[in-house]
DNA sequence: GTACAGATTGAG
DNA sequence: TCAATCTGTACT
């Protein structure tokens, strides 16, 4: 049992915003690349929930070929690039309808992955992910940790048991407008 | 068709 | 502090 997957399934992804960005701390990231396979600890997310937050792409139930997909129900992937160069890895969450999603924005790979666009250089993700099914897809899924990875790494896991959650203002949305951007949506997992 | 801002990063 | 770099979106 002790090499026991545990793929997260799509009721995981198909509740509030908050709860779920707030559980993705401490889950991982499984990602397949031919032979090799990667894995990371969540460890930084942030909530964007619908129409409502200016500092969503969904705001004001604004849809686009670009943001579409954040209108499934929650565990597709919702991946787009900023800035002309990186790319932003989002899990899609809540039900169908509601286009809410929470950021991945940092994992326990130290310099590696401590930014959003470095999450996605690192998994090796672009544009062929949009709208990737992570209940179903088999080059990338996330996972509740094993007990021998929560054994050896800093953290308890979920359940946050050991690990404290700090939830902190949005990174660089300034542009939403100070209601927004000061919501506390941001989510990081201290050990 | 053109113009322009942006859920970032890394260098200075 | 600031440039790199380019897609989506809003305009004409």
């Amino acid at each position: 049992m002790k090499n026991k997957r545990v793929q997260l399934n799509r009721s995981f992804y198909t509740r509030d915003t908050i709860i779920v960005a707030k559980e993705l701390l401490g889950k991982y990231i499984v990602r397949k690349i031919g032979k090799k396979t990667l894995a990371g600890k969540i460890i930084e997310t942030e909530a964007y929930i619908g129409p409502k937050d200016k500092a969503s792409h969904a705001y004001n139930g604004k849809i686009t070929p670009r943001n579409k997909v954040e209108y499934l129900a929650g565990g597709y992937i919702y991946i787009y690039l900023v800035y002309g160069m990186y790319w932003q890895l989002n899990v899609v969450t809540a039900g169908a309808g509601k286009p809410e999603c929470a950021l991945i924005r940092a994992m326990d790979l130290g310099r590696l992955t401590d930014g959003p666009g470095k999450v996605c250089r690192y998994l090796k993700l672009n544009k062929s992910f949009y709208g990737e099914d992570l209940t179903e897809s088999k080059r990338i899924w996330l996972e509740n940790p094993a007990p021998e990875q929560a054994r050896c790494g800093a953290s308890r896991g979920e359940n946050g048991a050991r690990s404290k959650i700090i939830a902190t203002k949005r990174i660089g949305i300034d542009y939403a407008g100070h209601y927004w951007s000061r919501r506390k949506w941001r989510f990081v997992l201290k050990t």
